[in-house]
DNA sequence: GGTAGACCTGGACG
DNA sequence: ACGTCCAGGTCTA
């Protein structure tokens, strides 16, 4: 894809306030692409300042990508801090583009973002004063656990994002997260896309027909691969979304995002709002300057939709709605709870909603007002360090660094080449950049599901008739039943819940 | 009201 | 190679 970006530009900011490698792979967003080496960050001219700044110790270069409503935000961190570009689509008539050459409207989205308006620093020494088992653990574990901030994520893409999460893990969140965009999103330029007449000053001197395309970066794939935005409410409504999300691997929560997209259609409705309105109104900001009360009220307001337990809905509160002081209680804060801080269960008990709400509060209360941020710090910490490494021998040839990105393998669904013999693993760019490559394959696999719908579940073999050809798709269903799990399968893993009740109890309020 | 399973899937692990 | 376990829980009965 053709793009226009901005010249590459610089925020001041030190690793102790933000460290992306840190941050943006600790489970909070799972739509960070992570680039080594770095494509489009590099400095504008030779002669730039980036790059006359830099020692011979810079540490690897890689740079940071992410589809943003209507552009590519490209990241690259030094130690001085970061640098940033935004890659546009080609379409005239530039409008978001020209803007952001005349007034850099991509700064803001990084301030607000990363929540820079709230120093990181004084943070981590309250929660080190109020808790000794972090300032420990901070000694011990030193730069590896810095610069870990909470994100302020857009609202609906927290929302989604974290139905996703329930009984899951973060790779798998990351893949079925990021084929939802491939499949409902919209295409945005990939930093691969970029070169340096991609860059215009001013809107004067954009080019009236596309920019060449790069030489080609990747030999592997014909055609650039792009990232995606994220889809809107309103794109998940369609009668075959719960089908197409099947086919994306969603599982059993495929049911719950159509669901969740219409009731929030429906209460925007009600309330005589946008969808993003109704949503944005629930962050703390608002909530509270409306007067509609606390955290827990705003809680109740998530836990109507469809997918949406306590859990779920605290890491909505915190990651995308700017409640910065609450604790969402999973499995893995649970066992931080017992096993650091003494708290009086058993790591198998059951996570009951009751115990949710006096671990969360017995948290919030040890670390402060900003608590759920101090959360993330320890989450992170627990997270298996090396859990990459294991699927090195699956490293791809996309470039894709280490990090998460490197689990993304994937194979991609039986529309691919009937005839073709290989049914080779793809990393997450590949399978973007074959569905780039064949502009038929993202509409037909709708046509495929559309049928599904039409046919109902239990048909074997479904005939998909597309114009003129006639193709025959074996369904999920036809595979030999999966050996069901024995019903006793786990003993702390099965965290039983009940309704959302009682919840409101728990809520810490606290005051800043 | 609170408590048991069931639930999609894919990677890790034995 | 395969079965089992588990993953940032929620839903239904």
């Amino acid at each position: 894809m053709a793009c226009l970006a901005t010249p590459l530009r610089f925020l001041p900011l030190s690793r102790a306030e933000l460290q992306l490698a840190s941050c943006l792979p600790s489970g909070q967003s799972f739509r960070w692409h992570r680039l080594t080496p770095a494509a489009a960050t590099l400095p504008d001219t030779p002669s730039s300042p980036a790059a006359t700044a830099k020692p011979a110790t810079a540490p690897p270069e890689e740079e940071w990508a992410f589809g943003w409503q209507d552009r590519t935000v490209v990241l690259r961190q030094e130690d001085d801090g970061l640098y940033y570009r935004s890659l546009y689509p080609y379409k005239p008539p530039h409008a978001a583009y020209a803007a952001d050459l005349a007034s850099n409207t991509t700064l803001p989205l990084l301030r607000s973002y990363f929540q820079l308006d709230t120093p990181l620093v004084p943070l981590y020494s309250d929660w080190s004063e109020r808790d000794d088992k972090f300032k420990r653990k901070m000694a011990r574990e030193g730069p590896r656990l810095e610069g870990i901030r909470v994100l302020k994520q857009d609202e609906w893409e927290t929302l989604v994002s974290f139905i996703c999460s329930a009984n899951n893990n973060i790779s798998r969140i990351t893949l079925m997260v990021n084929r939802l965009c491939a499949s409902l999103g919209t295409a945005l330029p990939h930093p691969s896309s970029f070169t340096p007449s991609s860059v215009h000053h001013a809107a004067s001197t954009i080019p009236s027909s596309p920019p060449p395309a790069p030489p080609s970066v990747d030999p592997s794939t014909a055609s650039a691969p792009s990232l995606f935005s994220f889809p809107p409410p309103d794109a998940l409504t369609a009668p075959t979304t719960e089908s197409l999300l099947r086919a994306l691997g969603f599982g059993y929560r495929a049911s719950f995002l159509p669901a969740s997209a219409a009731h929030l259609l429906s209460r925007a409705r009600e309330a005589d709002q946008t969808p993003h309105e109704y949503l944005r109104a629930l962050g703390r900001a608002d909530f509270v300057a409306q007067g509609r009360g606390g955290i827990a009220d705003a809680r109740e307001k998530l836990l109507e939709f469809k997918g949406v337990g306590r859990k779920v809905a605290d890491c909505v509160l915190l990651f995308g709605l700017g409640w910065t002081e609450t604790v969402p209680v999973d499995t893995h804060v649970f066992q931080i709870a017992i096993r650091d801080y003494a708290f009086p269960a058993s790591r198998t008990t059951s996570l009951t909603p009751q115990l949710h709400d006096r671990v969360s509060s017995f948290l919030a209360t040890k670390w402060g007002a900003h608590a759920g941020w101090a959360q993330q710090v320890l989450f992170f910490a627990d997270l298996k360090p090396a859990a990459a490494t294991k699927t090195a021998r699956n490293k791809s040839a996309a470039g894709a660094g280490g990090g998460v990105f490197e689990r993304l393998e994937v194979e991609l669904e039986e529309e691919e080449g009937e005839g073709g013999a290989e049914e080779k693993k793809l990393s997450f760019d590949e399978e973007v950049a074959v569905l780039l490559a064949n502009p038929g394959t993202k509409r037909r696999r709708t046509t495929v599901l559309q049928a599904a719908v039409q046919t109902g579940p239990g048909a074997g073999v479904l005939a998909v008739k597309e114009e003129e050809e006639v193709e025959l798709v074996e369904e999920d269903e036809t595979k030999p039943a999966k050996a069901k799990r024995p019903p006793l399968g786990g003993k702390k893993g099965s965290s039983k819940g009940g309704r959302r009740t009682s919840s409101r109890g728990g809520a810490v309020k606290m005051e800043e």
